[in-house]
DNA sequence: GCAAAAGTGTTCTGTCTACACCCATGT
DNA sequence: ACATGGGTGTAGACAGAACACTTTTGC
């Protein structure tokens, strides 16, 4: 493969989040072929010559989620000439976060959620590349609500705080928590409230441009105060 | 189907920034070979397969400007198959910011200097990677004093005042930004003060971590209160 | 009635903004 | 003496952090 020809390979990788069984995981796939045989990695593969890298990164993403309708980011590209053992490659990685109940995937041996703070031994630099993706999730997650792309369509306050917590790795204020929560634009108070549970009923919410698929949900816009 | 490494190459490309005239300026080479002969361009080349990306933007950077010790940072990789009109050729873009009094170059014909709010018709997309980089480093700027990179040596606030004025595009307020200034971790006051200008002498400032190569200067360490 | 999670305000502190005048020097 | 840029402080608004108790439900 490498030897016809000296110039490099360029490949996209993605690194896909998720909150699972309050987790945050990461979708890796057993590598059946060397080098790495038998190691898990995070998806990747060649760019076509008609696509960009965001939709290479998106079909990858496709190919094993089946999801659409996800937050979708250019990470970073690493070409360290000993990151492959045997050929010179380099990766576009993106990074992409995904809400748990929109998947289907059913671990199989080759293809499994892995908690982010407990990995196997993996091919490649995929570590770094799994955790500088957390370090740009967590940046993101200072500047605007990224997490919304984490969680259920509907989710109740407690639901976002603990996707919050998750990827900051650290424990915040419920109070505060819920008035910065409240502020953010987009956010939507639902007139519904959890059922299931066996305690008291918790409020449910939802952010504007989520499409709410089913029954178009009664809800009360937040006012931007002044 | 279409052998998909066949045709894919990789280069890098560096936007490199100064201050000069009290303009925001890039360094753009004239190309002499088509596509786009004659056209101005970012300056790029191949990577070599012994190089990491870094070094292969520390390398063109060193080629055009002869500088060391400057912010370089990993842009963004762009990819779009019609970015170039008759390959296909990713570039991963870098961007350094430079001091002015740290170059040496001459504008000739086929290299110089361009006010980014003026620029000429570019080859490529290059005309908005430089726009990107522009926007990438507005944001390092609200995290860290990233402008010392682009201040000589010894600077007054006043100085440092007018470059992020430059990349921030609107003026600032003189005590409030002298306050934060003097709050920067690392900012040295000087026992120094300006000679040549026909006014009132200003203190001079420096930045800890750069050297200061001739002689040694005396200085007050500022406190970090609290 | 009790266990468990939901929900709710106030105070303090530090940071950002707006704003106007005197100072030191060269000519 | 005057023109020019250097230098300084205060008050108000806003945002983030700390902190404890009541409410609603299922069992």
């Amino acid at each position: 493969m490498f030897n016809v020809t000296k110039t490099h390979e360029i490949t996209v990788d993605v690194v896909i989040l998720t909150i699972k069984n309050n987790n945050i995981q990461v979708l890796l796939v057993k590598r059946t072929t060397e080098p790495f045989k038998g190691r898990w990695a995070i998806p990747g593969g060649y760019i076509r010559l008609s696509e960009n890298l965001d939709d290479a990164a998106l079909r990858v993403l496709k190919e094993k989620t089946e999801v659409d309708n996800i937050y979708l980011e250019q990470l970073y590209t690493f070409g360290d000439p000993l990151r492959h053992p045997n050929a010179r490659v380099i990766t576009c990685a993106y990074f992409a976060l995904v809400r748990d109940d929109d998947l289907s995937i059913t671990s199989t041996p080759e293809l499994g959620w892995h908690k982010v703070n407990d990995l196997p031994s993996l091919a490649y630099d995929h570590k770094e590349i799994i955790q500088y993706s957390l370090k740009r999730t967590r940046e993101r997650l200072e500047l605007c609500p990224v997490a919304y792309q984490l969680l259920p369509e509907k989710f109740t306050l407690t639901e976002m705080q603990k996707a919050y917590e998750l990827i900051m790795g650290k424990s915040l204020d419920k109070r505060n928590f819920r008035k910065k929560a409240l502020a953010t634009e987009g956010l939507i108070e639902l007139e519904e409230y959890t059922k299931s549970s066996s305690k008291r009923p918790a409020r449910l919410y939802a952010f504007e441009n989520i499409e709410l698929n089913s029954k178009r949900a009664h809800f009360i816009k937040k006012e931007k105060n002044k």
